[in-house]
DNA sequence: CGACTCATTGAGTCATATCAATTGTCGTGG
DNA sequence: CCACGACAATTGATATGACTCAATGAGTCG
């Protein structure tokens, strides 16, 4: 059974063993972080590389009065910061949402996969450039997309995502509605709103504060939802 | 005097003047776009890269209903698609705003500045870490800004962006009220009213079609813009 | 005395209502 | 393509009450 990063990274393409192992290897000495903890924070230097094996955790900026955006969702398989050492500071914080198991990987095993391992390197870009197309779609989704189908495309975007790395198990989120709203870029009180409609019609249940899409078509459909962005049919290169 | 994409490039950090004249190289037989012209479409299979000269052009999408939203705007030294051969198809078009003039550089002399000259491809890196950092910005700006604000911000940005390739002179941005609405995701309608009331309270000026900005600061102060995201501060590394 | 129950409290979250601000839609004319 | 007006829809601001859950501490029983 392979590990969630070793998934992830087949998606770009075939590996060689050798390779794989490499990535089995990077895998190692988790640990556990709390709900709503910091992992890495805005003008913090860039330092090791960290990866989300369990959990869920963001990228997020707050503004002067204290509200937050949310700027990108880390599931299981995502690094943090696999290439921010270019630029030479954070611009911009990372925490976890809920509890999560994250594994801290030296920069120097990077280097060595850089060096050493082509078909690896260039999975790991692929990586990269797909967490880039998302951001895209998302300033797609905010702009030009009313907040329920906002919300039912970033559903159905997490649904694939998981499923990609083996993380479905009937998929259910467990974020606050305060999560939410900073994601979509609203209010948490319009996230409610938007969460009752859904839910309404039938499109989302909520049971225990955790969603669950009982027809994924249907909210893929309400959405508008195109998958190309996420780049999972395997046709790198 | 130093073409534009070295001048963007030198941003990054100091590089071998045998790098140097390298960058010097890619830049041939530049071609004319008109304005409103597509140069890669959604889709298409990867071919050469393409290199934004002078002009203005953007990625965009467009969605089933014909709405348009802009997710980048390349000014001059700005790539268009460094990197995107890795994902096998383009998941947005690219497409002129104002008319341009285009480098087009094979992808076999990109392939040979990453074999071969380190402290280039880092620069290369470099600039493609800071399109995301703009593009997680953009986010931000659609989601917790109201539009005049957020055009402020826009503004402050794409004024330091010119400034920062020499391309200042006065910065007079000449984008049709529709560009911009498909940039901030606004309507063509609230475009305008944004624009009279910018121009109102003396924070922009328009004539022949062209925003001016009397006075940056205020600009800057109203936009609460900080530009670290642009990482223009030479700390690389 | 120690272990246990069980109100009480307060923080955090969700649901809902009302009113206001922002933004979209449509139409008209330059 | 720009300007502007009138009206509608979406979203934000503010307030209130219900609910969960953990922490606290008083009281009870062994």
């Amino acid at each position: 059974m392979l590990n969630v990063l070793s998934r992830k990274l087949l998606l770009a393409g075939p590996l060689p063993e050798e390779d794989l192992a490499v990535v089995e290897g990077l895998v190692a000495n988790p640990r556990t972080v709390q709900a709503r903890t910091d992992i890495i924070d805005r003008g913090d230097p860039t330092s090791n590389v960290h990866l989300v094996l369990e959990g869920i955790a963001c990228r997020y900026k707050l503004l002067p009065d204290g509200r937050r955006s949310i700027m990108a969702l880390l599931l299981p398989g995502d690094f943090c910061d696999l290439n921010v050492a270019i630029l030479g500071h954070m611009d911009h914080a990372i925490g976890t949402l809920t509890a999560c198991t994250i594994v801290d990987i030296p920069r120097e095993a990077i280097d060595e996969i850089v060096e050493k391992h082509p078909p690896l390197t260039r999975a790991l870009w692929w990586c990269t450039l797909v967490d880039e197309a998302v951001l895209r779609e998302w300033l797609v989704n905010m702009g030009r997309r009313r907040a329920d189908r906002q919300l039912a495309h970033f559903l159905c975007e997490i649904h694939l995502r998981l499923e990609a790395v083996g993380r479905r198990d009937g998929f259910h989120l467990s974020l606050t509605q305060e999560m939410i709203a900073d994601l979509l870029g609203i209010t948490t009180v319009h996230a409610q709103r938007i969460m009752a409609g859904l839910r309404q019609d039938g499109l989302i249940a909520i049971e225990d504060r955790k969603i669950t899409v009982p027809d994924i078509e249907a909210l893929r459909d309400f959405a508008e939802f195109e998958d190309d962005y996420l780049h999972l049919n395997g046709s790198a290169g």
